[in-house]
DNA sequence: CGGGCGTTTGAATCAAATCAATTGGAGTGG
DNA sequence: CCACTCCAATTGATTTGATTCAAACGCCCG
């Protein structure tokens, strides 16, 4: 995404690339669609008996430290997962959306290691984790499923890193309104005006930021016209082309080539 | 992990929790032992057959693009996960040891999203996924296997967010160093003498920082005492104690309170 | 011996954090 | 209904931690 041909494979980190390798064709951008998320949860439905449950706002579904014996997946709703270190810092380390899988990092542990905390509600099914492994065995496009979810936590979790560590402050926060607007169509909801459902301290914290700087970039986005809060308690944005973020993140990164040229 | 009684659980981003988790036991810190390691090999290498290849520093095992089809359990040596977004950015995204899995970030997609690069000789084990899934299905404990390694891998990097946002360089860096001693641990190696098979400029991009940046965190380190460049190349580190890398990023942490009390 | 690469270190610069003040709802209670 | 507080958000001024730019060193290798 956000392609800009004019910098391409700095060779700096890697041996060097055969030539055709910046032909091959992009990575998928592990689109899933609605309907595939449907058709996981029907599988699911009729394969296990998962316990739905629904969450309200600001409840929490799990915490840390909490023994582990069930994995949620979210029928509807967000999530926010948030990590808390033994010396008291905290962040928000994920955001979970409709069949995104919860409490996955918990299998290894025993433990939970974040918490759950719903942003709106929504219904989750829970699944004992024993169950689930013995549905597994007796169905394998089950375990498929499972496998898929972990795998695509796992690529998320890798470009969060990448927005965090190779981004400045405005294109991290045009990024993750990217990506929020990605999530939204993947629920089957509008993708050009989205509400966030946190506050510019939480995304701050998600991104890697100060809140007043998650601040300051949803002004200059809204002063470059890429956005519009479109008000109220200024959490509805509107979105009017999703390419226009890519176009903004990209002079973020390769600044005044707008006049180059 | 640097517990500091001091400052504790902020509330800024969660719900009160109740008095008495502040008392919960300690989210275990996901420790593998050597043992349990080797015991998962053995079980992989009695169900499958996996094909065992020895790679050479700097050889790469897969680039992000490629087609996926095979896991790859590492047996030895050590591979970093490198990203490259198609603007050009560039990132190490994880770090790979024995026991570890590569791939598993292609499961979803059908693609490899990132390269695996050996930083040193070792033995991985392809395992073709359709064999592993069948094998899977067969055999539950395998399959307990598999998703212990991906949940471990979640946890990693909710672990590497965790520190790339909230923690100052320097402690970053300690962090690193913490980090990269104990997995020496559960390979069984010597934890009070590493050897670091990254340039700074791999370690700061794995850890969002330059590279001079690197550089001036570990001489820091080194004046403080905390560890010892042993040298010849600069990427022997001695640690004396483990724990004083602990105690430094606290100190990085809660500044100013070495005065106080 | 000379060139290249990785590293260290200093000085200048810059992006983001910090500090601080103000606004504007939402909710409360008189 | 208005005065009140509380909290999220915005914006400006200032500071600071990390980057950038630059120079120099040591080491390996042809």
């Amino acid at each position: 995404m956000y392609a800009d041909p004019a910098i391409l494979d700095t060779e700096l980190l890697n041996p060097p690339r055969p030539a055709v390798r910046s032909m091959a064709p992009a990575p998928a951008p592990s689109r899933r669609t609605r309907e595939q998320v449907s058709a996981a949860l029907e599988l699911l439905g009729s394969h296990v008996k998962p316990t739905r449950r629904v969450v309200r706002a600001g409840e929490t579904l799990f915490r840390a430290g909490e023994t582990f014996q069930a994995l949620y997946v979210m029928n509807s709703g967000f999530f926010k997962m948030v990590n808390l270190s033994l010396d008291g810092r905290e962040q928000v380390v994920g955001l979970k959306f409709r069949g995104d899988w919860l409490g996955l990092d918990g299998i290894a542990n025993g433990r939970h290691t974040s918490d759950a905390v719903a942003l709106d509600v929504g219904e989750v099914w829970a699944i004992p984790y024993d169950e689930l492994l013995a549905a597994c065995t007796r169905q394998p496009a089950l375990m498929s499923i499972v496998h898929d979810a972990m795998s695509r936590e796992i690529s998320r979790g890798r470009d969060s890193m990448m927005s965090v560590c190779t981004l400045p402050a405005d294109a991290r926060v045009a990024d993750f309104l990217y990506n929020w607007s990605r999530a939204m169509g993947e629920c089957g909801k509008r993708t050009d005006q989205i509400k966030l459902l946190m506050t510019r301290a939480e995304i701050g914290s998600y991104l890697g930021l100060k809140l007043e700087t998650v601040s300051r970039a949803l002004s200059r986005l809204t002063r470059e016209r890429v956005i519009d809060v479109v008000d109220s308690d200024r959490r509805e944005i509107r979105i009017s082309r999703l390419e226009s973020l890519a176009e903004f993140i990209g002079r973020c990164i390769a600044p005044e080539n707008a006049t180059l040229q």
